[in-house]
DNA sequence: TGAGTACTTGCCAGACTGGAAAGTGACGAG
DNA sequence: CTCGTCACTTTCCAGTCTGGCAAGTACTCA
């Protein structure tokens, strides 16, 4: 089997550390309406994504209100980028 | 959301359907070997697959033994198409 | 201090997976 | 024709995962 990251394969999960790897940090509010799911639902995937050392959350203020910004660790670039080649091994031999 | 199929994206499905994407048909021993999974996980990912009309069986005597090709209808090979094109939206910005 | 915002956590129901073991049907042997 | 075996199928079941709602927490601003 391929060595897919199930932590990472899960749909909400892929779309999340996929829209993370082109920033640097991505605000909790911007993931949410990108993911289209509830709070609780996203908090989680970010603290299990963060339990797994994949995400780091830092939270501050911008404009009076408190903000979240989420960005993918080293630990994170490097287990995606794996994630991905291992799914591009798959799916490569499509079409 | 990207459209993911969740039939397709499930780790031991999508290596089923990519797999059976390269050849016409596959036994069903082979398939076994290569996700290495039991039978009955097998059996009952081939007849989800099949439930959706992704997959065709067929059985058969080969050399004395009885043995199960599977291979993906043109529904399925359809699906495998869209699911690896919303697969590579993703998955393309990373890098 | 109080209201409001922005998450976080607890609780829970439903779906999904996987393995073990029992069941089924089609040969092939005798 | 009958029996044993083989190659899956199906059933049963336990563990995990997801998602939403609602309650909780913490920090800001007025």
């Amino acid at each position: 089997m391929a060595e897919l990251d199930p932590l990472i394969h899960a749909p909400a999960r892929l779309q999340v550390v996929t829209t993370l790897s082109a920033v640097s940090e991505a605000e909790f509010a911007t993931l949410r309406a990108v993911l289209e799911v509830s709070d609780s639902v996203l908090s989680k995937h970010i603290s299990a994504l963060a339990d797994a050392g994949y995400v780091r959350s830092r939270k501050g203020v911008q404009a009076g209100r408190r903000t979240t910004w989420v960005g993918l660790t080293s630990t994170g670039r490097k287990a995606l980028r794996e994630h991905v080649a291992a799914l591009r091994r798959l799916i490569d031999v499509v079409d």
